[in-house]
DNA sequence: AATGAATGAGAATTCATTCAT
DNA sequence: TATGAATGAATTCTCATTCAT
């Protein structure tokens, strides 16, 4: 018996198969999906969502339109969708994010602003495909709210417990402000980003932003005990 | 000379019945054009951008399909590049704007972001429109850039004359700080308004915006003076 | 000025344009609906109707996938659907058949039986279509029904006014036994025709069905007065 | 010998063990097709024999698309063929049917009617599924002819050991005769069940189908003596 | 024996655009 | 000028079938 053989027939072997075929049939599908997505993004930084097609997808990722949709049966809506819900956990659960001592609410946003800013960088084909989707695709839009409040929902609560000017702001009120605040930083980056540029470099981008949310935190602030 | 030919001669001819003919068509030609506009952006209103085809658009007007390529040859594309010219002066060149005196400039500000939200609120599907179509139309892009440079040229020109303060900053400066705020505000009110509402009511947004202005101005020209 | 260009010119006048637009565009039309239909039903004999697209009939007929849909918006369906009511008065407004004396009533379904049966035999492709159409198309159906209702209704009302022995039956029963006979012979001819030959000669099957409903309405009549 | 070899020559062994698997594989094979044949039937109930697929029936039995082509190579058109063959005894061995004595030719006809009416109204997905199969599968039609006759041959000579009035008609004309009432209940019932009611009640239908097989039968026997 | 991932031809449908009238 | 019929490439999505495990 050659080698060769021996191989085969332990891969034959009752132990053996189990690991290999969860090992292969996950590896594969997860292999399979991350091709689609990264075809489709990058096909979307080329020609832009709309004309980026399931049957472009399959091309680029070199593996036939039925696999996409075997994995995502309603197409690019169901990509988009899947895809948001893969990256659930990656934005807000960082744990640096709140390490943040007494007086030093500037240095959190600056954090703040840099994850979102990384991350519009890292992912600018998703970005612009989020856009584009939740325009056409209500539950996307919604599921995206439902996120932005549980994910500052537990911020705040974990704020709120370390830091004393966070604490003074209810919890409900804080929510918001982290909302406002998220919202208005991707707007700006997102525009500088895919639109036009608001400055020439991206390090003036960070600091304007930085200083805006330390001035839109305590013009919001200020409104709100006024009310 | 045959019957042909006196035929074309006869119908170069400025005979009063004509002109009148000229007249008329070339009045009907405006209220093709405006029929086209009307229902393009009614439609993308309802649809989208791209699910608004030119086929809806024509029979939207209860015009022909041909009508529509008559005056628009590139179909979308150049609707949206001819609205954008047409338009071309509707936005900035309102006098008012610019009859600020000294220590005005809050209000100066004030009333230019009134006139880019009004501008917004009322030509919504223009706004969305505009942001589809210059992701896949670079051209397009340009020309709002340029356009974007030549009105606040204008404007800087007009405000360093009648006002100290703007006069202490340099033309191509105060230019640039012009385009940021224009982008600025649009960024918001866009994200406000097609995204997701930074705040329960139109009135809040406006007097965030005010007071964000004032400060960005603030921001940006101390930073100038540090360099 | 040569001969063509006369005519081309007189082609231009306007009371030939109207005539020749209108003739021209409708029989255009009109021809373009015929292949559709003449390839439609060729198909289906050559294929059956499920394995007959709407790509297949373009093919077939050498028009553009387009055309099909310019005319059936929505494809296979509309097809059935407007060929169901382009023949609408196709069957029944035969006023041959109304001419029925007293005791002739033996007579007039021979003649029901014929145009019934002509009909299978030259609509053959219709008829297996509409037997598939009808599975997945609800409306279709109901349409069917009601056609037959007020088609029912118009003969009885005329045979009632000349026939003493369809007089005696009260006007709804007569819409009732007509439709009745008409579902009878049209299930046997169908069977007989694309299912499974009932008799060796279709001479055999008309002799029986004329039989077979004479049969049928002593029967239904009978029991009809029992009750 | 190798290892392999020893462990193929093992599988082929008899022992108990092996037996016992063998046995128990094989009610798992019956499950699997049982299964198959049970959803088959269900999803043709609820979206109809073409847009029932094979990937459909997988999903619904809860087993691998692999294992329908395991036991039905040719997918659905083996399902119907492999259902027609299994379920070959079911219709015509009713001993009870047999049972009939003189003069009872009424009765006869009247169980025969009740046997019908109730296969279709049990196994109305398989009369569905069947009519469209044999419309792409001639040699389906075929088999179905021949089976057919077949049990109307034994069927014939059964009934002619006992009756009198059998034993006067000829054995093929006698076969002929069933198959005629056969396809003409079947048709009948087929359509009151599947394409349009012929009556409000079942019991109208099958009293009036008792009636019209006698009659029928009396005018078949009448047209052949006059030949 | 059983699984189910993968394939890709093909079906329905849309849409920008052309062109004869 | 204006019409709208006609085109056909492109898009979304389905399905029978194969094959590696």
């Amino acid at each position: 018996m050659s080698f060769c053989s021996f191989i085969n027939f332990m891969s034959n072997c009752s132990f053996n198969i189990i690991i290999m075929t969860e090992k292969k049939f996950s590896r594969n599908k997860q292999e399979k999906i991350d091709l689609i997505y990264d075809n489709f993004f990058k096909l979307i930084l080329e020609k832009g969502y709309h004309k980026t097609s399931t049957n472009h997808i399959a091309k680029s990722a070199k593996i036939s339109i039925g696999t996409i949709y075997k994995y995502f049966p309603k197409g690019k809506q169901d990509i988009m969708r899947k895809y948001f819900e893969d990256t659930m956990e990656n934005i807000f659960n960082i744990s640096g994010l709140y390490n943040v001592g007494e007086n030093k609410i500037r240095d959190f946003l600056k954090d703040f602003i840099l994850i979102l800013y990384n991350n519009h960088k890292e992912k600018k084909a998703y970005n612009i495909a989020f856009r584009s989707a939740i325009q056409s695709d209500k539950m996307l839009l919604k599921a995206h709210k439902e996120r932005l409040f549980d994910s500052f929902k537990n911020a705040a609560q974990k704020l709120r417990g370390k830091n004393e000017i966070f604490n003074q702001i209810p919890e409900e009120r804080l929510i918001k402000l982290f909302i406002f605040l998220y919202n208005l930083i991707n707007a700006l980056i997102y525009h500088h980003l895919s639109v036009m540029r608001l400055f020439d470099t991206d390090m003036e981008l960070t600091d304007y932003l930085s200083n805006l949310t330390t001035f839109s935190l305590q013009y919001l602030t200020r409104v709100d005990n006024k009310k």
